[in-house]
RNA sequence: GCAGGGUUACUCAAGCGGUCAACGAGGUCAGACUGUAAAUCUGAUGGCUUAGCCUUCGAAGGUUCGAAUCCUUCACCCUGCA
C-alpha cells in the first residue's frame, strides 16, 4: 500500500504568526492551501452542479458520513465507485465523521451551534435528555434518524467503516462535539471520550487499509476538541499530536471572540508539518483569524445556506437580496465579481427569482457566495506568498465590517 | 317586484354584545443563519408625543354603561322565484 497523501509547506509568513501556504496532495488531486472546502453534505453542493463548483474555483468537496449512511447508504455509494464518482466530482473529497450530528441532534439539539458561552450547572449539557435525538456513551452514539425516527448506532469503528466505504480522500475521526453551553466538567469528560475514540479510529482505519490495500489511500484527520478552554485545547493538541494522524481537524465549540487564540493554542501543540482543517467556519473575520494562526483548510455550510435564504456577500458586508433597495437594481450582486451569476444576472432579476421562490435564485446566489469565500481564501493565500497578508487583512476587514449598513458579525 | 345570502385592514378570511386595533393565511418590510433535521427561522405590518391615547370592520342613523357584532334606512354584489 502506498501513501499517496502528502502535505508540503510552501511558504511561512514569518516567525510572528503561524500562517503558511502549502499543498495537500491526494489521490484525486491537489489542494493549494489555505483553501476553502465546499460543503456537499448529501453528496451534492446544494443547488449547484460539480461543474458550477469547479467554475467557482472550488478545489475540494466535503460530504457527511451520517447523512450518506442513512440515505442512500454508504454501501450503495461504495458500489457506485465511491463518493466522487457517485456525485460526478473528480477532485479531492473529504467526509465528516458524523461527529457534528452528535451535537446537532444531541446536546445542541434545536440550539444550532451557539458561538457564545452559556451558563449551565456542573455536569449538565445544553439539551435535556428528553429533547434530543442523539445519546452519547463511552462506546459510541445512538441516533434517532431525523428522517424516520429509526434508531442507529455510530461507534468510532462504524464511522471509519462508513467513511471507508464512501471512499473520500480525507476522512475525520469520530469525535464528540460539545456545545459552549455544556459545563466544564462535561467538556473534560467528553474530551477523554473523544481521545479514546481517536485511538480506536486509528486502529480501525489501519485494519481497513490492510484489508483493501489496492484502494487509494485515505488520510485520517484527528479532531481537536476542548471548547473554549486553553488547558483542554492544549492538552488535546498534545495528545492528538502524538498519534499518527495524517492531519488534524480543529472542531467543536468555538467562542467567536477566541477563535484566533484557540487555533493558535492548538497549533502550538500540534506538529507543524501536518495540515490543519478548521471545521465549519467561513465568516471572513474568522477566516483571517484562523489562517493567521495556522489553519490550512476550512469548510462551511454558510455560503450556500445563506444563499438559499437570500443573503449574498459583498466587499461591504453581507446583504439580503429581498430588500426593497434592489428592486430596480440592474447591476450584478457584486460589481467586478467574476462569478457566473455576476457576469450574467442582475440584482433585480435575482430578487424576482427569490421572491417568486424560483430554484434558480438558490443556484445563482450559491455560485456567487461560494465564489466569494473561495476567492477570499485564495487572495489570502496569494498575500502570504507575496508577504502582504497583514495589509490585506486590515483593508479587507475594514471595508467589510466598517462599511455602512454592513451587518457586523456577532460579538457576544 | 318577492325571498334569502353577503360587504372586515394591502389581499383572502375569522369574529356574531365587553377579554377586538380585531384569529389565521398570503403579501409587504426588516433581520438571523458558521463540520446542513435549514430553499429555514424570527420580528414588524391603522395612526401617534407608544406601559397610554386617537381613528377603524360598505354608508348614515339608532338601541345599549358598552357595537365589527343588535335594529332602521340607503348603496353595491350573489342566489332562487316571478
Amino acid at each position: 500500500m502506498t501513501t499517496d497523501f502528502t502535505f508540503k509547506i510552501n511558504k511561512k509568513l514569518g516567525d510572528e504568526t503561524l500562517a503558511r501556504t502549502g499543498t495537500i496532495v491526494t489521490p484525486h488531486g491537489k489542494v493549494q492551501t489555505p483553501a476553502f472546502i465546499v460543503v456537499g453534505t448529501q453528496a451534492t453542493v446544494k443547488a449547484m452542479t460539480p461543474e458550477m463548483v469547479k467554475a467557482a474555483h472550488g478545489q475540494a468537496v466535503l460530504a457527511n458520513a451520517y447523512h450518506l449512511y442513512l440515505r442512500p447508504g454508504h454501501k450503495l455509494v461504495e458500489k457506485a465507485g465511491g463518493l466522487g464518482k457517485f456525485m460526478h466530482w473528480d477532485g479531492p473529497t473529504f467526509t465528516d465523521s458524523g461527529g457534528f450530528q452528535v451535537l446537532s441532534l444531541g446536546s445542541g439539539y434545536k440550539k444550532v451551534l451557539p458561538m457564545q458561552s452559556g451558563e449551565v450547572a456542573p455536569g449538565e449539557t445544553a439539551a435535556k435528555p428528553n429533547e434530543r435525538h442523539a445519546f452519547v456513551d463511552d462506546d459510541g452514539v445512538t441516533f434517532k434518524s431525523h428522517l424516520d425516527g429509526s434508531e442507529h448506532r455510530f461507534t468510532p469503528e462504524h464511522s471509519m467503516q462508513v467513511q471507508h466505504a464512501l471512499g473520500a480522500d480525507i476522512i475525520f475521526a469520530f469525535d464528540e462535539l460539545t456545545s459552549l453551553m455544556d459545563s466544564y466538567e462535561y467538556q473534560v469528560e467528553s474530551l477523554e471520550r473523544t481521545h479514546a475514540w481517536a485511538r480506536r479510529c486509528l486502529h480501525e482505519i489501519e485494519k481497513l487499509r490492510k484489508k483493501d490495500h489496492a484502494r487509494p489511500y485515505q488520510a485520517l484527520f484527528g479532531v481537536i476538541q476542548g471548547a473554549q478552554y486553553e488547558d483542554l485545547r492544549r492538552q488535546a493538541g498534545q495528545f492528538m499530536g502524538a498519534l499518527p494522524f495524517d492531519g488534524y481537524g480543529i472542531g467543536g465549540a468555538i467562542e467567536k471572540d477566541k477563535l484566533g487564540e484557540i487555533v493558535r493554542w492548538v497549533n502550538e501543540e500540534l506538529p507543524q508539518d501536518k495540515p490543519k482543517h478548521l471545521l465549519g467556519i467561513s465568516e471572513p473575520d474568522d477566516i483571517f483569524a484562523a489562517i493567521e494562526n495556522g489553519a490550512d483548510t476550512f469548510d462551511c455550510v454558510s455560503p450556500t445556506r445563506v444563499a438559499r435564504n437570500g443573503a449574498f456577500y459583498t466587499y461591504e458586508g453581507r446583504r439580503n437580496i429581498s430588500t426593497a433597495a434592489y428592486r430596480e437594481d440592474f447591476g450584478p450582486l457584486l460589481e467586478g465579481c467574476e462569478c457566473y451569476a455576476c457576469q450574467n444576472y442582475t440584482r433585480a432579476y435575482i430578487q424576482h427569482l427569490y421572491k417568486a421562490k424560483e430554484l434558480l435564485s438558490a443556484t445563482l446566489m450559491s455560485i456567487h457566495n461560494e465564489h466569494f469565500i473561495i476567492k477570499l481564501v485564495d487572495d489570502i493565500r496569494a498575500s502570504i506568498e507575496a508577504g502582504n497578508f497583514f495589509e490585506l487583512k486590515e483593508t479587507w476587514l475594514d471595508r467589510y465590517y466598517g462599511s455602512p449598513k454592513a451587518p457586523r458579525s456577532k460579538k457576544t
